[in-house]
DNA sequence: CTCCAGGTCGTTG
DNA sequence: CAACGACATGGA
């Protein structure tokens, strides 16, 4: 099997990725853009997604899924890491649109966005609301624990997936705030109800055009642009938009703005340079800036 | 003890 | 529409 360079083959129980580049496993998981995972080892891992739970490790440009069905992998796993998108045309394309880029780019040159279940990272975000982002992981772990479906990872452990909407609408504010999240808890259960009602879904959302999907998604309390924005490219895969939170809105003042600037005209401004490539940009300015910021206040 | 965190809401000027 | 405090919770 061959693709974009890469190649697959099945060893034992595992698949193998031969010849993966632009990918960063660490990267990929850790830039902030998905909460389930657990570190196990240099660059290996565990991930709860897809209703599923899987071990994979990166040796090299190799990446290994352990006990994992060719079928899974073409099914589910391919799609989730992006593993077919030329990354390497995405970072050519957004280099030529601003070669200010450069430094970010080539810092975290493995980073993939995931496609990623439109319904968690719609909860997922709203909870990320002035939080950092390890409580933002407890959170959504408290929330699996209690309401999502338990399977039984390769290592016999049990793990609990994100619920399904079907569950989660069954829940009531008092018993959300004791997963710990706080004054988002009616926000949880409007968005609940409105996905579950069929007020605001997937399939409405992805016939809409951006603007219009945008809007939808704030008529849910609690969600607000910059929610919503994370829903669209981690959930939706709207590659265009360009989330503005506050490291964002630092970062960018700092290299281009050069004076405190509104987050809209921010996300224009992004717009306009990036284009369709601006979810791209986001996250590579993101990931470099804030680990930028956190050592020399930038 | 105080301050702040991947924001958003409701209320004022 | 810009500005501003409130909002739960936990870690620095």
């Amino acid at each position: 099997m061959k693709n974009n360079g890469h190649e697959i083959r099945i060893e034992n129980e595992n698949i193998i990725i031969d010849n993966l580049n632009d990918f960063i496993l660490s990267q990929v998981l850790e830039c902030g853009q998905c909460f389930r995972f657990d570190k196990i080892g240099e660059e290996e891992y565990i991930i709860i997604a897809k209703d599923r739970s899987v071990h994979i490790k990166q040796e090299n440009n190799c990446l290994i899924f352990f006990q994992t069905s060719i079928e899974d992998y073409k099914n589910i796993w391919n799609r989730y890491f992006d593993i077919d998108r030329d990354y390497e045309k995405i970072k050519r394309d957004l280099l030529k649109r601003d070669p200010l880029l450069k430094t970010a780019i080539q810092s975290k040159n493995g980073i993939r966005i995931l496609n990623q279940d439109f319904f968690e990272m719609l909860i997922t975000f709203i909870i990320s609301q002035n939080k950092q982002i390890p409580h933002i992981k407890q959170i959504v772990k408290n929330i699996s624990e209690r309401y999502g479906d338990e399977i039984i990872d390769g290592q016999g452990n049990k793990v609990y997936m994100f619920p399904k909407v079907d569950a989660l609408v069954k829940v009531s504010e008092d018993e959300l705030r004791e997963c710990k999240v706080g004054f988002r808890a009616p926000y949880i259960v409007d968005a609940c109800n409105r996905v579950y009602n069929g007020r605001v879904t997937e399939d409405i959302l992805q016939s809409l055009d951006i603007d219009q999907a945008r809007e939808l998604l704030m008529t849910i309390k609690g969600v607000g642009e910059k929610v919503a924005n994370c829903v669209l490219l981690f959930g939706l895969g709207r590659r265009e938009v360009f989330p503005v939170d506050v490291w964002m809105k630092r970062i960018m003042e700092d290299l281009y703005l050069k004076e405190e600037t509104p987050n809209k005209k921010i996300e224009e401004y992004a717009y306009n340079k990036y284009g369709e490539l601006g979810g791209y940009a986001q996250q590579y300015l993101f990931m470099y800036g804030r680990e930028k910021g956190k050592k020399q206040d930038l």
